[in-house]
DNA sequence: GCCGTTTTCGGCCCGACTGTTTTCAGTCG
């Protein structure tokens, strides 16, 4: 699972963080020079160990000094000046640069005039009222740390929440802000808007010429365990589970600079204000305009700012400054994959499955109404514990699909059933009853921790079976609760092209899997995929519209999903026959 | 530390909020 370049970027990280001690604060020019090389680092897609010092500084914000420390890294496994910076600071005093509110200045005063280390130095000092003898700090920084200490690991600075469970708060508080008088437009931005698996918090952006009426509505609002901050037009809180969200109010003609400013990611930003400084202007979050006159070029929405930076809007997953800014500059960006391009599913289970909650009829009647063109039934195979179902439950299934099918001729119903890839790559059933189904999506759902060789050899066995049309949830992760299984995603995907297989792009906000590494990997060597819901209950299919998301972050073309295409070409397509 | 260039040193993104002080530094995003 883990890049080539992995451990370098992980070293890199590190070598930024203790860089912001030792320079006395994030805004040192050194410091950034470091993150930027990190950003580049963890960019790149190649495998940086293969290239030299001098092919290294071509890479854009890696010097002399940085491509020299790689290389270093590389042919000895360490690097000199982050051994020196770990001897400086150990990772007891570290952890205190953790603690929200306590920054580098703060953290290296408490060493420097009362001897604090650690945490425990910091809670005994807190106790004991020492903080306060501090020029700046008082009773009630003293009161801050000792809550921000007792919170510890709930909503600290490192804490990340699974995107499944952030969107939900986020669209209801949204929702809510949305219907309160006098507010225009609310839109959630940030990491959650990206897409990014996980997030550190909720940024929500709304317009509105009246802020403070919805600024007192926010830190009042139930579910609030504490206020972080309360401001005329920005405030802070913490959920009940843990969970911060931040929310900013501006004029509505600034609506879109502030939705693009709180996007980010912040790499793209900075990218967007230097085309904005190359042309004389300046971008912030409420306008662009002219540096000179003041005079305001474009603020109202996302569109128009990037139109005049001579860009093509750019979809909010592909904002992480990964080559996404040169592409719109020079039109080559592609467009993102739109819950209207897909138009049917492929990954549907129903009540016949032991973990299924809507009968067949419901699941139908829903993807009838979702204007599905095609919907694929795929039952859990036998072999799964429980759930899996038998060939004579999907030979009555069949003859159920077939009346369904009168009642709902707008929409062509094909017979699929998900496999159990065993630890060897065996499958449900045999050759023959499953060449009878319409399709074939298999997937790992047991053997999670084997070595990676044999996991790689137990995927490949999969797709060389001509019945199996699709991987399911390549890697089997789930966010924040299960890693993936660990194997080698290159060949896996060599595979997946050799053998005509497609891999699924899993819109189900836990597992969001392929994950956006390995849709960028597949996408370069010419996969086909498809967006499935992975449904266990009929409200789950509209959730494929996430997979669309997700595999836009993936840079994914949409010509490349199978279920994006017309009917006709699908169904051939699905049933490996001619069209 | 990197970059660009009028090639060798000057510039590097920007604003809200808090706590403490009373005009600002630190933190955060």
């Amino acid at each position: 699972m883990a890049g080539p370049n992995d451990e370098l970027v992980a070293l890199f990280r590190e070598l930024v963080t203790l860089m912001i001690l030792d320079e006395g604060g994030p805004g040192s020019f050194r410091v950034r020079a470091y993150e930027n090389a990190m950003h580049e680092l963890k960019a790149h897609r190649g495998d940086l160990s293969a290239l030299t010092e001098k092919e290294l500084t071509q890479l854009d914000g890696v010097g002399k000094s940085t491509a020299k420390k790689i290389r270093e890294f590389f042919e000895t496994g360490t690097i000199a000046k982050l051994d020196a910076l770990r001897g400086k600071f150990p990772p007891e005093f570290v952890q205190l640069s953790k603690i929200p509110g306590l920054g580098p200045k703060t953290l290296m005063r408490l060493r420097d005039e009362l001897g604090i280390h650690n945490v425990d130095d910091l809670r005994a000092a807190i106790d004991s009222q020492a903080l306060r003898e501090l020029k700046g700090l008082g009773e009630k920084s003293e009161q801050k740390l000792s809550r921000a200490i007792e919170r510890m690991g709930l909503t600290g600075k490192d804490k990340r929440t699974p995107i499944a469970e952030a969107l939900p708060v986020a669209e209801r508080l949204v929702a809510d802000l949305a219907a309160m008088p006098g507010v225009q437009a609310a839109r959630y931005c940030g990491s959650l808007r990206r897409f990014r698996e996980t997030i550190g918090d909720i940024d929500i952006v709304v317009a509105s010429t009246d802020a403070a009426p919805i600024m007192e509505w926010f830190v009042a609002m139930p579910g609030v365990q504490e206020v972080i901050g309360h401001g005329e037009t920005k405030s802070s809180i913490v959920t009940g589970a843990g969970l911060q969200v931040d929310l900013r109010v501006v004029e509505p003609g600034q609506f879109g600079a502030a939705t693009l400013y709180f996007t980010g990611s912040k790499a793209h930003n900075i990218k967007l204000r230097q085309r904005a400084i190359e042309r004389g202007w300046t971008l912030n979050e409420y306008a662009l305009s002219d540096a000179a006159t003041g005079k305001v070029i474009a603020a109202a929405t996302e569109d128009e700012i990037y139109d005049a930076l001579g860009l093509a809007t750019i979809p909010e997953p592909m904002r992480e400054d990964t080559g996404e800014v040169e592409r719109a500059a020079a039109g080559t960006l592609l467009p993102p994959v739109t819950a209207s391009d897909l138009r049917g599913d492929v990954h549907v289970h129903t009540s016949l499955s032991g973990d299924g909650h809507s009968t067949l009829e419901q699941t139908v009647a829903a993807a009838a109404e979702l204007g599905w063109e095609y919907l694929v039934i795929t039952e859990h195979g036998e072999n799964l514990a429980i759930n899996g179902v038998s060939r004579e439950q999907l030979r009555v299934q069949r003859t159920d699909l077939a009346a369904l099918a009168d009642r709902f001729p707008q929409l062509t119903l094909l017979q699929g059933v998900e496999l159990n890839i065993g630890p060897h790559g065996e499958l449900d059933y045999d050759a023959a009853f499953r060449a009878e189904l319409d399709f074939c999506i298999a997937g790992v759902h047991s053997h999670f921790d084997l070595e990676p060789e044999q996991q790689t050899a137990r995927v490949l066995a999969a797709m060389e079976d001509p019945t199996v049309r699709v991987i399911a949830h390549p890697t089997g992760r789930l966010i924040g609760r299960r890693p993936g299984i660990d194997f080698d995603i290159d060949a896996v995907l060599s595979k997946a092209v050799e053998t005509d297989t497609a891999i699924e792009i899993n819109a189900a906000l836990w597992r969001l899997d392929a994950t956006d590494d390995l849709l960028l990997r597949a996408r370069d060597l010419g996969v086909t995929f498809v967006i499935g819901s992975d449904a266990h209950r009929a409200g789950d299919l509209e959730r494929l519209r996430w997979g669309a998301v997700h595999a836009t972050r993936g840079w994914v073309d949409v010509t490349a999903v199978a279920n994006s295409w017309p009917r006709d070409k699908f169904v051939a397509w699905a049933r490996r026959s001619q069209p």
